[in-house]
RNA sequence: GGGGCUAUGGUCUAGUGGUUAUGACGUCGCCCUUACACGGCGAAUAUCCCCGGUUCAAAUCCGGGUAGCCCCACCA
């Protein structure tokens, strides 16, 4: 036997961490130079709270598959790096991690804290970005909270408040007692949780009783009006009439309102401050006067009487034990409903009024409907998630977090003039900052909140494409090729950036939008730290190498839908890393051939390349959807089915003779393959290229179609498949020789047949 | 209450009108055939969730169910 090129015997996973470093010494991912259209990848900015798992893992392998490909298919590929280090969850993991309280903490070293908690979880994230081969350019990554970023994202609030479409109001808003904030709609969850429907006896000032049913009993005193439905014969009469709060004794009106449905417990209803939306509706359109109950906290207030200092659900217990004693209930029932909680805490929200800043989003709601007409979606429906949500969105969005770790609101004050913004292109500190009024000079100081850290992701986009930095690039790079995502994230980070990229530009941010399911554990269930089934993707690299890993993640499953990750899985990814390294090392036993002259080729050479020729077609046409399971599969089963145990086996005789068309073909293949696969396998596939070819793979071109024709390759593999079962029928071994006769359609093969199974006429 | 996705051998999965229904893992035989035993050859294992319909023909199209996952929605 000759001697491979490939000396080793086995694919070394150690390899791949010098790989990596030669990439990055060859600095192959760098931006590219302005010429044509670019492909910038708007990159998901990982969010450093917390060590990074399979999901991040197996997720960005795959966004880099998309880049790889698009570098070699189409060049002018830039996949940039950012780091999302703003909002609530780096607060709630420095609470945690330092056992404090954020409002009880000096500002500044509550920062301090943050940033340095940030910088350590940051390095895990590059950590496993480098181990998993990801080919971004780690030349200028950009922070979310750095003076440049947050210039950024200040200086477009500053546009969009010259422009009117920011404001301030006090009205009733989502606000989570854990984080101590106002929260968007988009950043509200649901749980169903078990709750009691207390039906309750209201006395009426002109005789008699009305009974009403509420989950929320300890809003009473915060009740302002009951109403019943205006057709409703049972309340007829109760219309105009007064009704007695009990405990409080406050008395208040019963009236006709379309909003109050017969068929829901008694059919009257309570309206508070605030129970749900509809009572914040109600209250508006009924023009009532709200009444507070509950604190920031979430505790009741002095308004609540006795209950005063006591946490909500603590107060609903004893107010329904008072009222019980004092007769005023008649029944109990058992309910189930969902209630709002905070994304990030967990906490059931409350409805609260406070001052905030509001961005405009109602009158732009049609606009991006008809922007997400104009891009290509991945998998296509994904797009109804995002429309859903437009449909959703029934309120402008709140800007302002009473927070301290985001981008502080560029808004001052001078106490005679009022609020005013100042120029753009400078970080402002505000909470720690005094600036001249532009009209009187005086002293102005300035707003103490941040901004929502979706008012920071959401101008990504813009970043990526240099729109602040550089004209020229700009023009080239907008909109942006991709926006690669999650699809946890539709409705903040996508419907935002399409909302604030229109809003500056009037334009749509992507061309394309690839939206991916959640990775889970094995079982389909999502990991969490709680249920303790996490798993780290060092873990998996160690043992099976970053190739199998990331062919799990490409084979896995299609497009859009859920990732398992699977260990075995991994393993036999493994060996399909193995299967093609092997594959490689056989034709590297060869003398690299002098020509590529195809008046070399014999049928069977032919045969293959055509059979090639399908499997590059078909994975170009998955690549270019961004479907990486279709070429991982496809070339996957080649591989194992077609070209080693068929070609391989037809043309080792020609080949070990020196013949020059089987030699030539072998290379052929084997460089289309490494091509193809290097996207998604870029360390195996680059060693192995260079080491036979003398370049690195990732700087080569994707292969195109070279030859289409028509082979009998059911009847070929039918055959083998004949002769290898009758040798083992007649228990002789595969080298034996055996008398069959070469079937007519496949004559023109018939030479390599006769030399692969020893057949004798 | 509305919507999306999914439903195929023990497990996972391919398959968008005609196939002996793919492949992987696992199981069971046989084999170190000069790239590969992390391999090769072969075997067993499937009422293609259920009920109707369209069609010469349905896993595949249509209607209606059921189950799981997810999203949206103010049932007090």
């Amino acid at each position: 036997m000759p001697n491979p090129r490939l000396s080793e015997k086995r694919w070394k996973i150690s390899k791949e961490k010098e790989i990596a470093e030669k990439w990055q010494a060859e600095n192959l991912y760098a931006k590219p130079t302005i010429k044509g259209k670019l492909f910038v990848i708007d990159t998901p900015p990982p969010y450093a709270s917390g060590r990074w798992h399979m999901g991040g893992a197996i997720h960005y392998s795959q966004i880099d598959m998309i880049a790889r490909y698009w570098r070699m298919a189409h060049g002018n590929t830039w996949f940039p790096l950012g780091i999302d280090r703003n909002g609530l969850p780096i607060e709630g993991r420095v609470e945690k991690d330092y056992k404090l309280k954020a409002h009880d903490t000096p500002r500044g070293k509550f920062l301090e804290l943050c940033k340095t908690t940030l910088d350590k979880y940051e390095n895990n994230i590059r950590d496993v970005m480098t181990l998993m081969g990801l080919s971004v350019d780690w030349s200028e990554p950009y922070r979310t909270d750095s003076p440049d970023y947050r210039t950024l994202t200040q200086s477009t609030f500053i546009e969009l408040w010259k422009k009117g479409l920011i404001y301030e109001a006090t009205k009733p808003n989502n606000w989570c007692p854990g984080c101590q904030t106002t929260l968007a709609d988009a950043e509200v969850e649901h749980k169903t949780v078990h709750s009691h429907l207390v039906y309750l006896k209201f006395q009426l000032k002109e005789g008699g009783t009305i009974m009403i049913a509420t989950s929320r009993p300890e809003l009473l005193a915060a009740c302002q009006a009951i109403i019943v439905h205006p057709d409703d014969e049972k309340y007829k009469e109760y219309q105009g009439k007064t009704a007695i709060i009990p405990i409080f004794n406050r008395e208040i009106l019963i009236t006709p309102r379309q909003e109050a449905k017969t068929d829901f417990g008694t059919g009257a209803m309570m309206v508070c401050s605030y129970g749900d939306v509809n009572d914040v509706n109600l209250f508006r359109d009924m023009k009532l006067t709200e009444t507070i109950v509950i604190d920031k906290a979430g505790k009741m207030n002095k308004l609540a009487g006795k209950y005063q200092g006591q946490f909500n659900l603590k107060a609903r217990k004893n107010i329904i034990e008072d009222l019980k004693s004092e007769g005023f209930v008649e029944k109990i029932e058992e309910i189930e409903h969902d209630i709002p909680i905070c994304w990030r805490s967990k906490d059931a929200l409350e409805l609260i009024s406070l001052p905030e800043f509001y961005l405009k989003q109602m009158e732009f709601t049609e606009k991006i409907r008809e922007l997400s007409d104009e891009i290509i979606f991945h998998p296509s429906w994904m797009k109804r998630p995002l429309i859903d949500w437009i449909d959703a969105v029934s309120q402008d969005w709140p800007i302002s977090r009473r927070r301290f770790y985001g981008t502080p609101v560029p808004i001052f004050y001078c106490p005679d003039h009022g609020a005013w913004v100042p120029e753009t292109g400078k970080y402002y500190e505000s909470w720690d900052l005094v600036l001249p009024c532009p009209e009187c000079g005086k002293d102005s100081k300035g707003d103490k909140r941040v901004l929502d850290t979706w008012m920071d992701s959401s101008v990504s986009a813009l970043k990526v494409s240099q729109y602040d930095k550089d004209k020229e690039f700009f023009d080239k790079a907008f909109p942006v090729f991709l926006r690669p995502q999650a699809k946890d994230i539709i409705r903040t980070w996508l419907f935002y950036s399409l909302l604030r990229v229109y809003q500056i530009t009037g334009e749509k941010a992507f061309e394309h939008v690839w939206i991916s399911g959640h990775v889970t554990d094995t079982h389909g269930k999502k990991m969490s730290k709680s249920i303790g089934n996490v798993l780290y993707p060092e873990t998996f690299v160690e043992k099976y190498g970053a190739d199998a890993v990331r062919f799990q993640g490409a084979a896995e499953t299609k497009l859009g839908a859920d990732i398992r990750v699977n260990e075995e899985r991994i393993r036999g990814a493994k060996k399909f890393v193995q299967k093609l390294y092997n594959v490689a090392r056989f034709i590297s036993m060869f003398e690299k051939p002098l020509t590529e002259d195809d008046s070399l080729l014999k049928s069977s050479d032919k045969w293959i390349l055509s059979e090639l020729s399908k499997v590059i077609k078909k994975s170009i046409e998955g690549y270019e959807e961004m479907d990486m399971f279709i070429p991982a599969t496809e070339i996957r089963n080649f591989v194992w089915d077609t070209f080693a145990p068929h070609y391989i086996e037809l043309v080792k005789t020609r080949a070990y003779d020196g013949d020059q068309g089987a030699i030539i073909t072998l290379n052929l293949v084997l460089k289309a393959l490494l091509k193809l696969l290097a996207p998604i396998i870029p360390f195996m596939t680059d060693a192995v290229y260079r080491e036979l070819y003398g370049e690195s793979v990732h700087t080569q071109k994707i292969p195109i179609v070279e030859i289409e024709e028509e082979h009998p390759t059911e009847r070929l593999k039918a055959f083998n498949e004949k002769v290898w079962g009758a040798k083992k029928e007649k228990g002789i071994s595969l080298k034996e020789k055996i008398e069959l006769d070469v079937p007519l359609e496949l004559k023109l093969y018939e030479s390599d047949l006769i030399a692969m199974h020893h057949l004798k006429k």
